[in-house]
RNA sequence: GGGCGGAUAGCUCAGGGGUAGAGCACUGGCCUUACAAGCCGGGGGUCGCAGGUUCGAAACCUGCUCCGCCCACCA
C-alpha cells in the first residue's frame, strides 16, 4: 500500500523524462532484428539537416512516427524506424563558410576544397548530433544504432552506384542547357529550388527599329537589360500589325546587332503588351524553347556573377541592376523608350538565400525524368502505394506528369562529388572506382568539381540505409517500407524522387503507405518564422523556459514570466490531438496546457489507484483470473465495457492513421470515465467492508489503469511508463511498458447491460446535480432527493443506489413509481426519469423557475420543430419508417416531459392543484393548434379529435369488468389489448378511462401513463379529488397557470414574427392561446374518478425494498 | 491562369443527410481524504453567402465571397 505522500502530488515531466529515455535506450528496446518471425514493420525517418536545429515541423514527425512505431512494436512487429541525418549540401556549405569568414575572415576559396570540406566535417563531428539528440528528448524510439548520414560511406557509395548505373542506362546525362542559377550560392538549382514571389516591377516599352525602315517595332519587357543578349523579335503570325514583318530585320538598339523578326504563335500574344516580343534564349525559359524552336542564336550576356559580359558590350562588368540602370538610361537619351508601365511580375528567387535566380545557360548534369516518372505514377494509380490523405494523389499525379528533367548538379563543395572524369581528348568517364588514366588515350583525366543536388542522395534513402547495393538482410526484411511518414511541402523534392528511384532500383515502391502530416503554425494560422516573432521553440515548451527574454515576442508577451516546463508528453499529445487530417496545426498554447494537465489527472488518478489496491500480490492473484469468472459490481462491469469500447476505437484511429481520434478516445475514456466516474464509484467499495468487492475493484482499478497506460503509452511514453512501473502486474508481463502487449478488444468484457444501468445512475446523479448546482447547494450539504420512475428504471436505480448517495451528495433517496409529487421542489425531467429535490428554503424558487422555463422553451423549440415536420406528408410518406417512428416517440416524449416541467413550475409555487386544467391547454395550445395548419393532420395522426374514437367501446368493456384491488392476470391482459390494439386511435377521454381502470386494480404505473398521455395530471386523479375543471372556471383559473403555460405558447407565434428578439423575449409573450378554452379540461373530467381507490403507493421514504431486483431496464446506453 | 484545402461556440478544432460536439476561455458553487494543473453545475452557435437536390442539408451539388497553400515560361 502506498501512502499519500510517497508520491508528489503533482507530476513533474522534467524528473521522470530525464530518467527513462535512457534506461529504454540501454536495455534495447528501440532495436530491430535483421531477420525475425515477427511481422515486420518500417519507417525511415525523413532526415533532418544537420544543420538544423528541433523545431514544431520535427516535433510534429517524430510524435507520429513514434506513435506508429511504438504501437506497432507493442503490437508484435519486428519494428524498424530507422533514424539518420542529411548533410543538406548548400545548407551546411553555407552554415560553415558564415562561420569562417566571422571567426578567420576567410573564404572557403582562401582555404580550398580539401581543407574547405575538412573544416565542415569538423562541423558536423561537433554539431552534426545536436539535432539528434534534439529528436530524442521527444522521445523518439528509434534504431539508434542504424543511424544513418547521406555522406558516410555506405551511402556514399550507394549514390555513386545510382549515378553510374544511371548513366550507363542513359537516365543520367551531361548537356549545356537553360538552368536557374543562384548567383549568391553561386550555384545551379533545380526548378523546385527556385521559389516564385509576386513582386511589383516595371514593364518597360522599347522601340526598336525595323531596318531599313522609318518603322519602328515596339516590345515590352519586364527586364530591359536582358536585351543585350536578344537574338530575335517575335511576334504573332496571324497578328495584321506585324504580320508584313516577319522575315525582316530590326537593329538591336544600342548594340546595334541585326537581328530577324520572327513570326511565333506560342510565344506571342497578340493581346498583351505590344503584341510583339525581345527574344532572349540564353535568359529566359521561354525564349530559350522559342529559340530553339526557330534555331536562334544564344547570347550569354550574364556571367555566373549575374554581371554583364563582354558580350554586353559597353556593359561589360556591370552588375545585372547596374545594367539595367544604365541600359534603360541610355534608351531614353536616344529616345526608344517609348513607355514605362507598372507591372506585377513573378519573380523566381533561390529557396535558401533568397536572392533573385538568373536563368543561365549552362552544362551540368540532368536525369531524365519521363522514363522514370511513368512506373512511379502508375504504381500510385495501381494502388501499391497509397496517399493519407488521398488528397494528395492528385497533387502527385499532377506534378509527375508535367515533370522537366532533373538538374543535379551544384557548383558546391559539400556534397557527393559526381563520379565524372573529362580527359583532353574529349572523352567522359563515369565510373565506380576512381580511374587512373583515359581509357582511350592514356591521358590525365579530371574530375568533375560539381557535387550532387542533396536531394539525390535523399531520393535514394529508403534503400540506401538498409544497405542498398549490397543484398543484405535488413534490405529483404524490411523493403519495402510500412509507412512514409512525412510533410506535404516536400511531397516533390523527396517522395516523388523516391518513389521513382524505389522502383527503379529496387523493382518496388519504397513504402506502402505515405501518410503526410500537415504543417504546423501560430495560432493565428500563420507560418512560424523568426522574423514574424511567433516561432515556439519544442524543447522550451518541454523543458521549460524560465527567461522571457528568451521567447519570441509573441509568447514573451502571452508569457511575461516565461513557459513552464510542459514535458514532452504534453507536447507530443498536443500535436497528436491538433494532427486532423488535411489541416495545418494551428499550435494552440492553451491545448499545450489543457494536456499538461491531462498528464497531472493521469498521475494523480494513479495515485489514488496505487494507495488504495492494498497488497500487490492479492492483487495479482486476483488479476491471474479471467474477470468474467469473478463476481463483479456494476461500476467493475461497466468501466470494462467502456474501455473495452476504448481500445476498439482507438485502434480504429490509428489504422487510419486518424491520430486526433486516437487522442481524444483516449482522453475522454480517462478522464471521462475512468476519473469522473469509476474511480468516484469504486470508493465506495474501497472504504467499504465487503472484502469480496473490495478485492475485485482493486483488481479492476488496476487492470484497467494499465490497460489505459499501454493505450496512452504509444503517445505519451514517458508518464506511462513512469506510472506503470509502480503498479502490480502480471507475473507474465515484461519489465516495461514499450514492450508490453497493446490493448486488444476483450469480447468477454462487453456488457451492454451494464452501460445501460449506468447510463441511468449517471443520469439519476446528474439530475440531481443539475439541481444542487442551479440552487447553489454546497456540496456539503446532504439533501433529500425522489425519483419517479416507471418499473423497469425504478427497479434499477433501486439495485444502485448505493453509487447515487455519495456522488449526488444525498443523505436520502426515495425512489418510486410516479405518483404524488412533493410540492415545493427542483424537478429534473427526462424521459426516463423525473427527478425531485424538496428543499423549501433551499432551493432558489426563482432561479428554479428560470431554469424551468428555459429548459420548457428548449422543449418547445424541438417540438415544434418535430410536429412540422411530422405534419409533411411527403415526411410520413418517404422517409424510412423507423426515422418517422422514432419523432414521433419523441414527440410523445417531448409532451410528457413538458407537462411535467410545467407541473414543477405550478409546484414551486405550491398551485398544484388548481394548475392541472391549465397544463393540458397548454399542451393543446402549443403543440397542436398553436403551430402551422399541418399540425392538426399530426393531431389525427397521433389519435386525437379526428381520430377513430373507440371511446363508447371502451367505456362500454370497461363499466362490464368488476375491477379488483388486486390485478389480475387476465384482466389485465385484455386492457392491455385493448389500449395496443387501438393505440392509434385512443382519445384522450379513453385514455383517461384506461387509467381508472388500471389505477383500480392498483396498477400506478400503468394508470400514470394513461393519464399522462389523457393530459391530467396524475396524482391528482390518483387521490380521487374532483377534478379542478370543475371548482375552477377556465377563466379564472389560478395566476400561476397564466404564467407557466402561456410563456412557451406565445414564443411559437412570436419566434415567426420579431427573429431577432426570439431568444430574449419569452417573458412578455402575449397571453396563451391556450388558455382559452380548455377543452380538454371538459373531456378530461371524470367521471368515475370518484370512484377510484387511493393510490396505495403514495412514495414513502424508502419504502421500495433495496435488495436488486434482476429485470433488465429499457435504458440504453450513453456515452458521455 | 490552373489546382487543393479551409470558413462550425469568444479561441483552437472535431464531426459529415435524420436531436449541433470537444478542449480552452467565460460564469455560479466548492480547498469533498487522487488531483485547485482539481471537483460539481451553467451560459454560449441562422455550422461563410446564395441557389439547387432531398420528406429532411451544417453535411451532397452549383455559383459566390473571404483566408491559406501548391503548381505555372505569359513578355
Amino acid at each position: 500500500m502506498i501512502e499519500p505522500n510517497e508520491i508528489s502530488k503533482a507530476y513533474d515531466p522534467r524528473e521522470v523524462e530525464a530518467r527513462w529515455y535512457k534506461i529504454w535506450s540501454d536495455r534495447g528496446y528501440f532495436e530491430a532484428q535483421d531477420q525475425s518471425d515477427k511481422p515486420p514493420f518500417c519507417i525511415v525517418i525523413p532526415p533532418p539537416n544537420i544543420t538544423g536545429e528541433l523545431h514544431m515541423g520535427h516535433a510534429v514527425f517524430i510524435t507520429l512516427q513514434d506513435i506508429l512505431t511504438r504501437w506497432k512494436r507493442m503490437s508484435g512487429f519486428n519494428t524498424l524506424w530507422l533514424p539518420g541525418t542529411d548533410h543538406a549540401g548548400i545548407a551546411t556549405q553555407m552554415v560553415v563558410e558564415r562561420d569562417l569568414k566571422k571567426t578567420e575572415q576567410k573564404s572557403r576559396h582562401d582555404l580550398g576544397r580539401e581543407e574547405f570540406l575538412r573544416r565542415v566535417w569538423a562541423w558536423k563531428e561537433k554539431y552534426g548530433n545536436r539535432i539528434v539528440e534534439q529528436l530524442k528528448v521527444m522521445g523518439a524510439s528509434a534504431d539508434w544504432r542504424r543511424m544513418r548520414f547521406t555522406m558516410d560511406e555506405g551511402l556514399s557509395k550507394a549514390v555513386r552506384e545510382a549515378f553510374v548505373r544511371m548513366y550507363e542506362e542513359g537516365l543520367i546525362y551531361r548537356a549545356q542547357r537553360l538552368i536557374n542559377w543562384c548567383p549568391r550560392c553561386y550555384t545551379a538549382l533545380s526548378d523546385l529550388e527556385v521559389e516564385h514571389e509576386e513582386k511589383n516591377g516595371k514593364l518597360w516599352h522599347i522601340a526598336y527599329p525595323v531596318k531599313g525602315s522609318e518603322q519602328k517595332l515596339v516590345v515590352a519587357t519586364t527586364r530591359p537589360e536582358t536585351m543585350l543578349g536578344d537574338t530575335a523579335v517575335a511576334v504573332h503570325p496571324e497578328d495584321p500589325r506585324y504580320k508584313h514583318l516577319i522575315g525582316q530585320k530590326v537593329v538591336l538598339p544600342l548594340l546595334g546587332r541585326e537581328i530577324p523578326i520572327i513570326g511565333d504563335a506560342e510565344l506571342v500574344s497578340m493581346e498583351f503588351g505590344t503584341g510583339a516580343v525581345k527574344v532572349t534564349p540564353a535568359h529566359d525559359f521561354n525564349d530559350y524553347a522559342t529559340g530553339q524552336r526557330h534555331g536562334l542564336e544564344m547570347i550569354s550576356i550574364l556571367d555566373l556573377a549575374a554581371k554583364a559580359n563582354q558580350n554586353a558590350g559597353p556593359y561589360a562588368g556591370l552588375d545585372r541592376y547596374k545594367c539595367r540602370e544604365k541600359v534603360v538610361e541610355d534608351l531614353e537619351k536616344q529616345g526608344l523608350l517609348v513607355k514605362i508601365e507598372d507591372h506585377k511580375l513573378s519573380m523566381g528567387t533561390c529557396q535558401r538565400c533568397g536572392d533573385v535566380v538568373e536563368p543561365l545557360l549552362s552544362p551540368q548534369w540532368f536525369v531524365k525524368i519521363a522514363p522514370l516518372a511513368e512506373p512511379a505514377i502508375k504504381a500510385v494509380e495501381e494502388g501499391r502505394t497509397r496517399f493519407i490523405p488521398e488528397q494528395w494523389t492528385n497533387t502527385y499525379f499532377g506534378w509527375m506528369r508535367n515533370l522537366h528533367d532533373w538538374c543535379i548538379s551544384r557548383q558546391l563543395w559539400w556534397g557527393h562529388q559526381i563520379p565524372a572524369w573529362y580527359c583532353a581528348c574529349g572523352e567522359t568517364v563515369v565510373s565506380r572506382e576512381d580511374p587512373a588514366a583515359c581509357p582511350k588515350c592514356g591521358g590525365a583525366l579530371k574530375r568533375d568539381e560539381d557535387v550532387l543536388d542533396t536531394w539525390f542522395s535523399s531520393g535514394l534513402w529508403p534503400f540506401s540505409t538498409l544497405g542498398w547495393p549490397e543484398k543484405t538482410a535488413a534490405l529483404n526484411t524490411f523493403y519495402p517500407t510500412s509507412v512514409m511518414e512525412t510533410g506535404h511541402d516536400i511531397i516533390f523534392f523527396w517522395v516523388a524522387r523516391m518513389m521513382m528511384f524505389g522502383i527503379h532500383f529496387m523493382k518496388d515502391v519504397p513504402f506502402k503507405n505515405i501518410y503526410l502530416h500537415a504543417m504546423v503554425r501560430d495560432e493565428r494560422g500563420e507560418k512560424m518564422s523568426k522574423v514574424k516573432g511567433n516561432v515556439i521553440d519544442p524543447l522550451d515548451l518541454v523543458y521549460g523556459q524560465p527567461s522571457a527574454e528568451k521567447l519570441a515576442p509573441d509568447l514573451k508577451k502571452k508569457f511575461p514570466k516565461g513557459l513552464p516546463a510542459y514535458g514532452a508528453d504534453a507536447l507530443r499529445f498536443t500535436l497528436t490531438s491538433l494532427t486532423a487530417q488535411g489541416r495545418d496545426i494551428k499550435l494552440s498554447m492553451d491545448r499545450v496546457e489543457g494536456y499538461r494537465n491531462f498528464c497531472n489527472k493521469i498521475w494523480n488518478a494513479s495515485r489514488f489507484v496505487m494507495m488504495n489496491l492494498g497488497e500487490p500480490s492479492a492483487v495479482q492473484a486476483r488479476l491471474a483470473k479471467p474477470f468474467k469468472q469473478q463476481k463483479l459490481a456494476l461500476a467493475d462491469r461497466w468501466i470494462l465495457a467502456r474501455l473495452n469500447r476504448a481500445v476498439t476505437e482507438t485502434l480504429q484511429a490509428l489504422e487510419a492513421y486518424k491520430f486526433n481520434d486516437a487522442a481524444s478516445v483516449a482522453y475522454q475514456f480517462v478522464w471521462g470515465e475512468l476519473c469522473d466516474w469509476y474511480i468516484e464509484l469504486s470508493k465506495g467499495s474501497l472504504y467499504g467492508q465487503d472484502e469480496e468487492a473490495k478485492a475485485a475493484t482493486r483488481a479492476v482499478l488496476c487492470h484497467v489503469l494499465d490497460q489505459a497506460l499501454k493505450l496512452l503509452h504509444p503517445l505519451m511514453p514517458y508518464i506511462t511508463e513512469e506510472i506503470w512501473q509502480k503498479l502490480p502486474r502480471r507475473a507474465t508481463e515484461p519489465e516495461s511498458i514499450m514492450i508490453a502487449g497493446y490493448p486488444k478488444p476483450e469480447p468477454s468484457h462487453e456488457d451492454e447491460q451494464a452501460e445501460r444501468e449506468m447510463a441511468l445512475v449517471i443520469e439519476a446523479i446528474e439530475g440531481i446535480r443539475t439541481i444542487r448546482g442551479e440552487s447553489s447547494i454546497p456540496p456539503a450539504r446532504k439533501i433529500l432527493a425522489i425519483i419517479h420512475a416507471e418499473s423497469e428504471v425504478r427497479q434499477a436505480l433501486e439495485r444502485h443506489r448505493q453509487y447515487i448517495e455519495p456522488l449526488a451528495g444525498l443523505d436520502d433517496l426515495v425512489i418510486s413509481a410516479p405518483g404524488a409529487k412533493p410540492r415545493v421542489s427542483a424537478t429534473v425531467v427526462s424521459s426516463r426519469m423525473e427527478v425531485f429535490v424538496p428543499l423549501e428554503g433551499v432551493i432558489d424558487l426563482a432561479e428554479e423557475e428560470k431554469r424551468i422555463q428555459k429548459e420548457i422553451g428548449r422543449v418547445d423549440a424541438d417540438l415544434q420543430l418535430l410536429t412540422k415536420k411530422l405534419a409533411n406528408p411527403n415526411f410520413a410518406q418517404k422517409a424510412p419508417p423507423e426515422v418517422v417512428e422514432k419523432d414521433r416517440a419523441r414527440v410523445a416524449e417531448l409532451e410528457q416531459k413538458k407537462v411535467k416541467l410545467l407541473e414543477g413550475i405550478a409546484r414551486l409555487k405550491g398551485e398544484a392543484q388548481t394548475e392541472k386544467i391549465d397544463v393540458e391547454a397548454a399542451v393543446e395550445g402549443l403543440s397542436f393548434e398553436k403551430a402551422e395548419p399541418e399540425a392538426k393532420v399530426s393531431i389525427k395522426a397521433a389519435g386525437g379529435e379526428g381520430g377513430i374514437d373507440l371511446g363508447q367501446e371502451m367505456k362500454g368493456e370497461l363499466e362490464n369488468l368488476k375491477l379488483p384491488a388486486v390485478p389480475d392476470a387476465n384482466l389485465v391482459k385484455q386492457l392491455d389489448k385493448l389500449r395496443e390494439g387501438t393505440k392509434e386511435g385512443l382519445s384522450k377521454t379513453d385514455h383517461y378511462d384506461l387509467g381508472v381502470a388500471y389505477m383500480g386494480m392498483g396498477l400506478v404505473d400503468d394508470a400514470v401513463r394513461e393519464f399522462n398521455q389523457a393530459g391530467v395530471n396524475a396524482p391528482e386523479a390518483m387521490k380521487g379529488e374532483a377534478p379542478a375543471a370543475k371548482k375552477a372556471p377556465a377563466a379564472k383559473q389560478a395566476p400561476a397557470a397564466k404564467k407557466a403555460a402561456p410563456k412557451k405558447a406565445a414564443k411559437a407565434t412570436a419566434a415567426k414574427k420579431a427573429p431577432a428578439a426570439k431568444r430574449a423575449a419569452p417573458k412578455k409573450a402575449a397571453k396563451a392561446p391556450a388558455a382559452k378554452k380548455a377543452p380538454a379540461a371538459k373531456k378530461a373530467a371524470p367521471k368515475k374518478a370518484a370512484k377510484a381507490p387511493v393510490a396505495k403507493k403514495a412514495p414513502a421514504k424508502k419504502v421500495a425494498a433495496k435488495k436488486p431486483v434482476a429485470k433488465k431496464s429499457a435504458a440504453s446506453g450513453k456515452r458521455r
